[in-house]
DNA sequence: CTACCGATTAACCACATGGTTAATCCGATG
DNA sequence: CATCGGATTAACCATGTGGTTAATCGGTAG
């Protein structure tokens, strides 16, 4: 929520910047350069670069994470609701193909630190709570009437998350490892959007 | 491969403050105090702290790969090679679990160097081709056979990969996306070393 | 015109950090 | 016991970095 255009365009910068150094390698000066201003104004803005870091965080995460707990608390049938939630997720992704695997570095650089930036900006216990009632109750269902193996709300979302972000966070890693190239990642990509939620589905049942 | 007890101390030290807190957020005054010697001797045994990063990149990368590739080129049947693959990488992950996630951050923050690395120490490509070749060789029978949909190695590389490593990568992510506590991680880490492989072939079924 | 005020900058500072150097330690070798 | 050489250290250095400060710019109100 920058007020002025300076703020919004230096915000811009430092989530390039942060985005493709991470916050430690990252140089001030370059944020600066980037946003077209001089370094002083970083500090008369936000005050640290450890400030700026927060800001461009949360944004970033409050971009990602409401949209999709949003769409898995709905009540759309299961499928559907998986469908959606792949579909929703994988358009923010698009939009920042580089911001799970930031995500996942800062994260495991200072868990606690960041984490509390997060509960201080969202609910999400609430959200968490809110969204596993809502799908453990359609799981259930789906197991009573022996379309699911028994099965946790957390086991789903985390397969779910797993097949979804990896392959984004990862992508430098599965181009080495898997030989990726942007071709065949494009080709997963919308082989995810179209299947994933069948693939899940299939792989947990009976 | 250290050739004196000292140098095999600072490498290990290297390696926990380097997976801790990231190679550019890693101060070598830190390495020297965990490893209980002078800061000078990391430059008298690695030239530079970037050197010494490889060394620790090296040894780990080293750790982790072969073994998998190996048990997935072996000629085990499909679904039992993939079992085996699941069971290896889950020792290799239990054994250094936030291996993944440095990793991870490294290859994202100068994915040339590091994959240049990796390809100066073993022979990637032909890795790569022996694996491929084996996996879609079977994967194709399981296709005739009835029991796959069409499907490259690639896919199901990939879908390994995601399954058996982002939760460990994203463990903190997970913590507080999905909340995620340490019985809950274990619980899921002995699903994936059992079912793994099975949900694998069921969601790629017809 | 000028007095004022937030936005912006150039110059500067303290300091942490990676790296160097010259001296010292210590066991082996003669 | 002397000395030789690699291992190890204390002290030091150059530099890059985040952060500060005092001055300036530029629009606005009186």
């Amino acid at each position: 929520m920058p007020t002025t255009d300076t703020e919004a365009r230096i915000l811009e910068a430092a989530h390039h910047v942060f985005v493709r150094r991470g916050v430690a390698a990252a140089r001030t000066q370059e944020i600066a350069d980037e946003a077209g201003v001089n370094k002083a104004l970083l500090h008369y803005y936000y005050r640290s670069k450890a400030k700026l870091a927060d800001a461009v965080f949360l944004r970033a995460a409050g971009a990602m994470f409401p949209q999709l707990l949003g769409t898995l608390a709905s009540d759309l049938p299961l499928r559907e609701k998986l469908h959606a939630a792949v579909g929703v997720e994988m358009d923010a992704l698009a939009a920042s193909p580089y911001l799970p695997g930031y995500i996942l570095c800062e994260l495991r650089s200072d868990p606690a630190r960041l984490s509390a930036l997060l509960h201080e900006a969202m609910p999400v216990e609430r959200l968490r709570g809110e969204v596993f009632a809502s799908l453990q109750a359609q799981i259930d269902a789906e197991v009573e009437a022996g379309r699911l193996r028994p099965l946790t709300a957390q086991e789903l979302l985390v397969a779910l998350m797993s097949m979804l972000i990896f392959p984004h966070a990862a992508s430098h890693m599965l181009e080495v490892a898997a030989g990726l190239n942007e071709a065949a990642r494009d080709r997963l990509a919308s082989w995810r959007r179209r299947e994933l939620a069948d693939f899940l589905l299939r792989g947990f049942a009976p």
